[in-house]
RNA sequence: GCCGAGGUGGCGGAAUUGGUAGACGCAGUGGAUUCAAAAUCCACCGCUGGUAACAGCGUGGGGGUUCAAGUCCCCCCCUCGGCACCA
């Protein structure tokens, strides 16, 4: 055995193993328990960042401690391969998306197989390849067919200078990234699928995932966002059609004091016909970007129509009002203001000196309606015949009295809008649509698919290559010409099924082998980034209940437990140039001086030897110029460290914050296990005696101790940061012990044995090499789990601590077996609690058997 | 703005069910080894006062419940994630 662990050789060496005996290449074996744990695949943005690095150290660690229990674990990867960055990256370059795109793939899986990630390659996916995206135009159809799919016009970011639709992301600060054009809102048609009709299901099914993180399940509650409330009809002045609104608080009906409408309603624009500061009004209103973010934050602005609304149980007759808050894609289009009960119509009043009245009195009474609305039930009054019910009453009685009357109907309503799949760009899977001269829209037919996405293309950076090419779109359907749909899928699409794509990766017959994917579905551990707790795992969850529905699995649910990792963040160093911009400096650059007490005095720039401000800790980004290249990390310590050290330094869920000096840490401790086992291996290894003495048993019992923490760690609780210090304490205990008896040997063989195991998932190649070492032929991945020796917990003497008046003045040693009349005895015969109790009267005694003994004391 | 998290020594974090706050690691200080350095090993290491024994204080801020609060309740401040076309 080497006596200098070096981790470049021997990784290369264990990888090759593995990959020679196909260690993760798995099939269905009804034999077997399965398990099935995936990571959230990446976007091949060209090399890994140190999010996937801690994304994928928590799988496989999940996965190879699954498979030391001895499950058939399947654990696989592709790539989330369309999306917008490729366009723009072609265009940089002078590439095509695609041939970017799988240079990058290339490039990444080198660098995932040199992590010493276990997976099963023989499933990749790439969800740009035909092979993919086929079946999900196939699916799409089915779905139209099943009339889970329509197409309505819907507002998206309109660069009016570039002609062009733009991400959100592209909008900045109101302008469009390239021309700088004011954006305006504009409605184009697009599809949608019918995620509403299965709201109650993907709230309901929120109960049965008890492996979810309960924040990620909250999230998604208010994301659906069910309400029970009225939709109710006023009628207008001078009008046949009625303004129809939606309201959870029926109760403060007589309180409606105005009705605020949105800017592309009919009648605003109908009253804007002869009102041109409306008409520029409304223009006005256009020129926000779609975001929710920003139409909430923005200035609540507002313009009365002159049309009148009738209120349906005074008679009395309210302004309409145009409000640029309330928004023609959600609902109606249309609210009823109620500003002494609603905040944003209270603002709304204030401003513009609408009428304010209050019709319910809340329960808790406290609040000015002078400071803002009074937003709680409470009883009612100025309501009339409902004056003195609670609201809940009030809300029965005025729904079924406006329901009787017919201008009114309970209604469920969920915050959660129709799913928009349509994108005005190139790089995405097809829409497998044909418009048909005479305005109607059909799927593609079976036979016909897939739809190619054309890979040889050259980019304009405006328009998308097969919206330009007018060949492109050019077919034909029973002899008559028609059109393809130009429009690609939203790429949630996409990666809301390649979970399940996995388990018949190359199957070109059908979308999903049944037999395959209800063998590994579903997921048994999934882990992502918290940034997907809503929209992906929504989708993901829904597209799940449709391939269910139509027969290709069995399961209500794709992912029974969710692990959601936090960021990786780093320090940030700039300086500030002459206009008051910041010039960031990358950390690789910064020497740190500290302070006697290791605090940091200052920041120097090793290139000048200048000083440089730091801005702390923030997350990993091209633009703060602060990210650590993985592979950087990799070349200098090897993966086993960069491994270590990303579960060492947080829970997962927590935000992690990158340490050079942590890093080193974490080699050393390996280097002091290589060297323990070395020594040990020298003294003459494994042995078997019989002959324990106290001290051996001590030693077992921190072993065994350490066992059960660990495997608790790994398994139930998912802190592999406390279980790695565990094993750190333990071997802080091995390394003091001796090794010259055949008894010493044995126990300390017995300790390496588990240390090695327990280590396995984490750090997997230095310990393929130190089992080979401690004398096992066949691959640690197969090793079994280490077992806990119960026996060898069993302690005769516990630790209590002694609190007078709840502060610890003493800790004693008492049999594991005494009386709380012992504990006491002793408790109050010892010096430092005896003082505290002297001249004192003893009020109360409160024992917790094995823990503590605290007396409560008073003058 | 709305929804969801987080805030503990110089730093990352631990404390799992209300029961010893600071495990483990980093940084720092002192020592051993060395011609010297790196590496390694040993010891110390929350703050204040004290030679020490010890005492007081201490988990973002304020209030409360309890024999006992980092943990439970109320109010406030700050940081981060998401908000439907970034993925």
């Amino acid at each position: 055995m080497q006596e200098q662990y070096n981790p470049a050789e021997i990784e290369a060496d264990v990888q090759k193993r593995w990959e020679a005996e196909k260690v993760f290449q798995v099939t269905e074996d009804p034999a077997k328990e399965k398990f099935y744990c995936l990571s959230m695949f990446p976007y091949p943005s060209g090399k890994l960042h140190m999010g996937h690095v801690r994304n994928y150290t928590l799988g496989d660690v999940v996965s190879r401690h699954q498979r030391m229990q001895g499950k058939n674990v399947l654990q696989p990867m592709g790539w989330d391969a369309f999306g917008l960055p490729a366009e723009n990256a072609a265009i940089q370059h002078k590439t095509a998306p695609a041939k970017w795109t799988y240079q990058n793939i290339d490039y990444m899986r080198e660098q995932l197989k040199s992590l010493g990630f276990g997976y099963d390659w023989t499933r990749e996916v790439a969800t740009c390849s035909p092979s993919y995206y086929r079946w999900e135009q196939w699916f799409f159809t089915k779905l139209f067919e099943k009339g889970l799919v329509y197409k309505k016009h819907a507002t998206v970011n309109w660069d009016p200078v570039d002609q062009t639709v733009l991400a959100n992301e592209q909008v900045i600060d109101g302008r469009g990234w390239r021309s700088g054009a004011v954006v305006e809102q504009k409605e184009i048609p697009q599809w949608f699928i019918k995620i509403t009709d299965y709201a109650d299901q993907l709230l309901e099914d929120l109960d049965q995932l008890d492996g979810w993180p309960e924040q990620v399940k909250a999230m998604q509650r208010n994301w659906i966002g069910r309400s029970e409330g009225l939709q109710i009809d006023f009628q207008v002045v001078d009008h046949e059609q009625p303004l129809s609104v939606y309201t959870t608080r029926p109760d403060t009906l007589y309180g409606v004091s105005y009705m605020g409408i949105a800017a592309q309603h009919p009648l605003a624009q109908e009253a804007a016909q002869n009102n041109p500061q409306l008409q520029a009004f409304l223009a006005q209103c256009r020129n926000t970007k779609v975001a929710e973010a920003d139409l909430a934050t923005m200035e609540k602005l507002g313009m009365d129509t002159g049309l009148k609304a009738k209120h349906p149980l005074t008679g009395e007759e309210l302004p309409i009002w145009v409000a640029n808050f309330v928004l023609m894609d959600y609902g109606s289009g249309a609210v009823m203001a109620v500003p002494a009960h609603d905040q944003r119509d209270w603002e709304f009043a204030t401003k513009y000196q609408l009428t304010i009245t209050p019709v319910i009195e809340p329960f808790s009474a406290t609040g000015d309606l002078s400071e803002g609305a009074l937003t709680e039930t409470g009883t009612l009054i100025n309501s009339n015949e409902f004056n003195g019910l609670s609201s809940a009453e009030a809300f029965d009685q005025i729904a079924d009295k406006l329901q009787q009357q017919g201008i009114a109907e309970r209604k469920t309503n969920y915050r959660l809008r129709d799913w928009g799949v349509s994108r005005q760009r190139y790089w995405g899977t097809p829409i497998p649509m044909l418009n048909l001269a005479n305005g109607d829209s059909i799927p593609v037919p079976t036979e016909k698919l897939p739809v190619l996405l054309p890979e040889d293309v050259q980019m304009d950076g405006v328009t998308s290559p097969i919206k330009a090419d007018p060949e492109w779109r050019k077919t034909e359907y029973n002899g008559q010409p028609a059109e393809h749909e130009t429009d690609t899928f939203d790429t949630f699409m996409e990666s809301s099924w390649y979970y399940a794509r996995y388990c018949c990766a190359n199957d070109d017959e059908q979308m999903l082998d049944p037999e395959k994917a209800n063998y590994w579905l579903p997921v048994d551990q999934y882990i992502g980034g918290i940034e997907h707790a809503i929209l992906h795992l929504l989708y993901a969850r829904f597209f799940h209940k449709l391939l269910r529905d139509e027969g290709l699995v069995d399961s209500d649910e794709p992912f029974k437990r969710l692990l959601c990792q936090g960021m990786v963040l780093a320090e940030s160093f700039y300086r500030e140039d002459e206009k008051g911009g910041k010039t960031w400096i990358s950390p690789l650059d910064v020497e740190i001086k500290r302070d006697e007490k290791g605090g940091v005095a200052e920041a120097i720039s090793k290139i000048d030897g200048k000083p440089v401000q730091s801005a702390g800790m923030s997350k990993m980004s091209k633009s703060k110029n602060n990210g650590i290249d993985p592979q950087t990390m990799v070349d200098r310590y090897g993966a086993d460290t960069v491994r270590l050290f990303m579960m060492f330094a947080a829970p997962p869920e927590m935000t992690l914050e990158w340490s050079d000096s942590g890093v080193e840490g974490a080699q050393r401790f390996l280097r002091r296990v290589w060297k323990l086992v070395n020594d040990f291996i020298s003294a003459g290894g494994h042995s078997n005696s019989e002959e324990l003495t106290a001290a051996h048993k001590n030693l077992r019992r921190e072993l065994h101790k350490t066992i059960a923490k660990v495997s608790d760690d790994m398994g139930r609780r998912q802190h592999f940061n406390t279980a790695i210090a565990a094993i750190m304490e333990l071997l802080n205990i091995l390394q003091k012990a001796p090794l010259a008896s055949n008894a010493d040997r044995t126990v300390m063989g017995e300790a390496l044995d588990a240390v090695v195991r327990l280590l396995a998932p984490i750090t997997p190649h230095i310990c393929e090499v130190l089992w080979q070492q401690l004398g096992h032929q066949q691959s640690i991945c197969f090793a079994d789990w280490p077992r806990v020796d119960e026996s060898a917990l069993i302690e005769d003497e516990k630790l209590i601590v002694v609190q007078v008046n709840g502060k610890v003045r003493g800790k004693i040693n008492v049999p594991a077996d005494a009386s709380a009349e012992q504990v006491e005895q002793l408790a109050f015969a010892e010096a430092s609690v005896a003082k505290h109790v002297e001249g004192m009267t003893v009020r109360k005694k409160i024992y917790v058997p094995g823990k503590i003994f605290n007396v409560v004391v008073s003058q």
